[in-house]
DNA sequence: GTCTATATCTCGATAGAC
DNA sequence: GTCTATCGAGATATAGAC
């Protein structure tokens, strides 16, 4: 876990929020447990945001951004278009934490507070955008068939990824994640036969 | 939304309490609206059921039971292997409704809970074991190449599911469902040359 | 089987002192 | 900036009458 003892009150609340967002999502996240985690007093939490939501919608965008940020390292980084997805696809995770952006999709009070939908989206949407970048690029070149959607491989790719944190959480072990990383791998190198 | 105006008040409770686990999962779900729900007062429930952990559980394997018969139709149906591993990804789904079982996996507090962990285990297993067998019948027959790992197919088809259920949650839209669907379809496709 | 009353916590926030 | 006190509401039951 973040160490925070040397942080000030409002850098530990958004710290602590960080990792709740991660761990429960928002509608399970009190202003409670962020406080007790971050070693903040009520008065404090006030004083540095109006609200649970607006903690939350501070937190929610540092934890987007760091996602999109590794997502980049391997989509737009160095190598060829299709090893960059496939890179993308056997980066290390914390598998078993679940991805900390994709997890709020599945929380109805988040997608129906409308900063925190809205950061939900745009994330999906750069990250959509990087895949399909690599993707259109890697048809291109001819690394990869020339009858590959760019769009639709992209998505495959964000799905495998997502899917293969719900399925590991469900079994508690991160060999599902693996295996379905895995199979699409397979199925990338097979098809540009 | 299920008609519950002729089932008896343990019924009513039972698919209230499926409905609002689906919507809103185990944690953000209270007794309170499974009874406001199931136009049921709170005698009635506590006299059918011990608790909400307890009504949770009937109504989640409920759930679970329902999502399997209409993958056994998808994957042990008519057709070809192949052509069953493709009509479960083409299959209709309530999209932006999310998976009943896979959306458990995202509550901490419903993994927590043994009896709902264990029975979103044993759906996934179930679920596993179908879609692996059905690969394993396309590379024997040929339908397939030789050089897919049945489980690992498998796992990756299951992925694209759950986590084109996340990625169209997160956008509000099926478009990113149908988009990561119609990928794996095609690489399927292109694998098989 | 179902009803109403009651109990104890926690939630998420506001007020005002320091 | 942080503290303590307080608030109305809802969560999750239990008790006992009918």
């Amino acid at each position: 876990m973040y160490d925070m003892s040397d942080a000030d009150a409002r850098t530990r609340l958004i710290d602590s929020t960080r990792e709740l967002l991660w761990e429960r999502g928002y509608a399970a996240m009190s202003p409670r447990a962020i406080m007790q985690r971050a070693e903040v007093g009520q008065g404090s939490m006030y004083h540095h945001f109006t609200g649970k939501a607006d903690l939350a919608a501070t937190a929610f965008a540092d934890n987007a951004e760091r996602t999109l940020a590794a997502a980049r390292r391997s989509l737009a980084g160095a190598g060829s278009a299709r090893e960059r997805l496939i890179g993308y696809l056997n980066r290390r995770r914390e598998v078993l934490r679940g991805c900390p952006v994709g997890r709020m999709a599945q929380d109805a009070e988040a997608l129906d507070t409308p900063e925190l939908a809205a950061v939900l989206r745009e994330t999906f949407a750069e990250l959509r955008g990087l895949a399909a970048a690599a993707a259109a690029e890697g048809v291109a070149s001819g690394e990869l068939p020339e009858h590959v959607d760019p769009d639709e491989l992209a998505e495959t790719v964000l799905a495998v990824v997502q899917g293969g944190y719900v399925l590991a959480r469900a079994e508690g072990s991160p060999v599902p994640f693996d295996r379905a990383v895995a199979g699409a791998v397979a199925l990338i190198k097979a098809a540009s036969c």
